[in-house]
DNA sequence: TTGTGTTTTGACCAACTGGTCAAGGCAACG
DNA sequence: CGTTGCCTTGACCAGTTGGTCAAAACACAA
């Protein structure tokens, strides 16, 4: 039933996804305006409207893709594989993210600032995906494969550590000095998590 | 030349401060409204209006006075003590403001996200104050009683992971399916903070 | 009680907000 | 060439936004 959409629809419809973008990160979904994507798509406002029908839409489009890729790196962890290879292949794999779509992660930083209100059951579905891997982390640990931690918090050091790179950017450079600090936060990374992982 | 401000006063617009903090923290600048904040502080928009010149200056001040508690406890920090319980203590200070002071964090979070459009010669200041400690912890690493690591990430890490349980508390909450993770979040961090810091 | 300074408010404003609509521009297929 | 269906827009709308202002309500000391 869906039509085929042709190649301006399709043109028009990633310039609108790629503006809203770059607006929702940084202003949150209150703080954007339509006339700001309209702007940074190059469009009127009322043509952008001929493509998505409402700001909500064009927000909650750009939420559910960013979900899908934003936790298939945890769904790669594979339980059969080497715990800490495992482990710190999905900590890259998630910084990997932070360096290439950082306007996604503050995106969901934003989302989740304002208590995820438009995120509807997708907190449950993480917590499904959470507690699976939680069960596979634990089971290494009892045997003795990895040092006995709460899975849970070695969770959100992950997600802590890699998302600040991208959400406080400019923190990061202002300190820094200077410009691109992923070199050394995945060594900074490695080392600290094969420490804290040691048997 | 200040006038004494009498009692009605501060109670007002300590009022105003608190409910710009609610407000402000939860959509950020742009996303928030002078009615929301004025109805959270139980006043009238003009009223309002009449204690603070402009919603500028409402978060400026909120701003500002976040940005000295924030930085205190890394102030605190002794290049004469024991490396790793100065370290371990400025951590655990950092997540006290995390569980006692959530809003401020994300407050601080959303003026990140937006490129700190409104912090003007805050950044520098605190690579003043960083750099300064980067020193001290080189310093330590030198003598060996720390392991060999960049000080600058050790920082991020910190600040990444206590920042995490404010600002991302719905994702924490949502994922634990329990109430307070403040606890076992800090044996986590001492933990691993133990194990990568160890000479 | 009165007078003075502080506090509060209703009415108002121009600019902006998300969104509509009818009409015009356009591509492309016959 | 015409015409059919996609694409674009100017004009418009009601509601909201940050902010003003004059007048009223209040506190309180003399």
């Amino acid at each position: 039933m869906t039509k085929p959409a042709t190649r301006i629809q399709k043109k028009n419809r990633t310039a609108i996804l790629s503006a809203g973008l770059e607006v929702f990160s940084q202003f949150g979904f209150r703080g954007a305006t339509l006339d700001q994507i309209a702007d940074a798509a190059g469009l009127s406002k009322p043509n952008l409207l001929y493509y998505f029908p409402s700001k909500e839409e064009i927000h909650q489009q750009l939420l559910t893709s960013l979900l899908s890729t934003w936790l298939d790196p945890l769904r790669q962890m594979d339980g059969a594989g080497d715990p800490i290879e495992e482990i710190l292949g999905y900590a890259k794999r998630k910084l990997d993210l932070s360096r290439d779509y950082p306007r996604e992660s503050r995106l969901f930083a934003n989302e989740m600032l304002q208590g995820a209100p438009h995120l509807g059951d997708t907190m449950p579905a993480l917590k499904t995906l959470v507690d699976e891997k939680v069960k596979v982390i634990n089971g290494w640990a009892k045997e003795g494969k990895i040092a006995a931690i709460d899975p849970h918090h070695l969770m959100f050091l992950i997600w802590a550590q890699t998302q600040h790179y991208a959400d406080f950017d400019v923190q990061v450079r202002a300190v820094l000095g200077r410009d691109d600090p992923f070199p050394e936060a995945f060594a900074f990374m490695e080392h600290m998590l094969r420490r804290t992982l040691a048997p």
